[in-house]
DNA sequence: ACTAATATTTAGACTAGCCTAAAAATATTT
DNA sequence: AAATATTTTTAGGCTAGTCTAAATATTAGT
């Protein structure tokens, strides 16, 4: 039995690993948990005790198959509360993320599983971000970052790599939504900022918000 | 801000208050928790200390307006979370209270009110408790108790007092359930025991049973 | 290759929430 | 009203999860 704070640790590893393709370092880890890395390596002893990733002192961390699994139930829950809440319950999906902190740690199984059915099998979250089937299963979408589109080159927007509640506001502000159909008018060389339109609107956005915007063809 | 575990200790005293009508002590709180008197002890402290209930060494405790407004909150909670494991996630009354223990602790206001709208303001839970509305106020019902009834007398089953999953899965299994008229066609004078009649069938309860069935003449 | 900077781990301390055992207060018998 | 039993509190200890400060290992710069 894992407690709320082991799986914190598992489900941000296991988010670093598939942002970074590499060992995950303790510094990382204590950034994203908001915690000291002297926190961080006790923890990852725990974990390693636990037979849940492979940890050599000063080496790194790596989850294993084991931990793998549990971060991934950890994250399906995650995305199935916040899909209930912005589908369901009329939130915005700005306002899920923390409230979704706290409902993935609701242990039964058979309450995730009901609220999948519910939900009709949703396959992405508010966020775009893919929901890990019963079995731990999902499919890996094959998009581009709105960066790297050409000039007069469009596509539909499909998810965001930021999920913050200050970037979703952004976004929300300028009318981009999942769905939305965006062109690449513009690009400056400048500073890589783009000109882009969606529906009758055109407008500049920094590289910084195409870098978190990706987009199916 | 109150942990999960101050919340528990609020929601059971207040339900020893309702239940026993008088000042609680140390002990049966000790029952309710499921943890040693002396726990109980530094908890009252902590309490006292910030200002949820008036608590004086060897004379027992009692919440004051401010604890019972918080019981109430995680009260409504748990309600409106097990109506919606009922009504909406096809869960049967005896397996929802662990998980409603979870999730009555999820603190978001927002989220609660959502899911009372959602539920369409239920005022009552599955197990005919009633369910307190945003401002904690709700209506007792007027009931009275399957024991207290006379030969021949006859009413709709609207609350369990006990509702322990062993209790519940009894009464599914002899196919009593709220909504049941339920007809009292014998009284043991020796034991107490009732013959009573539901449906076409008739058959025996304990006394024990009759006093945690409350109807609606 | 040495030195300086950075990253990581260890050592020791703190809080919340629990425990056991002993002490103290209250209640019940005789 | 004593003696006994019960209840409650205190004292001291444990674990999980965090922290700071110090020690140690690794990496980078010259
Ligand atoms: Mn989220
Ligand atoms: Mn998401
Ligand atoms: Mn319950
Ligand atoms: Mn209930």
């Amino acid at each position: 039995m894992l407690t709320n704070s082991e799986e914190n640790y598992l489900k941000e590893i296991y988010n670093l690993e598939e942002y970074f393709n590499t060992e995950i370092n303790t510094n990382l880890i204590a950034k994203k948990i908001d915690a000291k890395a002297s926190s961080v390596t006790d923890m990852l002893k725990k974990l390693a005790n636990k037979d849940l990733l492979i940890y050599q002192k000063y080496k790194g961390v790596k989850l294993n198959t084991n931990g793998k699994k549990k971060a991934l139930s950890v994250i399906r829950k995650h995305r199935l509360w916040e899909t209930f809440l912005v589908e369901k319950l009329d939130f915005n999906w700005d306002e899920v993320h923390d409230i979704a902190e706290e409902l993935e740690h609701i242990r039964s199984e058979k309450l995730t599983n009901h609220l999948d059915a519910f939900l009709n099998f949703p396959v992405v979250d508010p966020h775009g971000h893919p929901i890990p089937n019963k079995e731990g299963d999902f499919k890996k979408m094959e998009t581009i970052c709105l960066s790297n589109l050409g000039i007069k080159q469009e596509g539909v927007l499909v998810g965001v790599k930021n999920s913050s509640d200050t970037f979703l506001r952004f976004l929300s502000n300028k009318n981009i939504s999942i769905g939305c159909k965006i062109k690449v008018v513009h690009k400056e060389e400048f500073d890589n900022s783009l000109s882009i339109n969606i529906g009758n609107n055109q407008f500049n956005i920094s590289e910084n918000v195409a870098n978190n915007l990706y987009l199916k063809k």
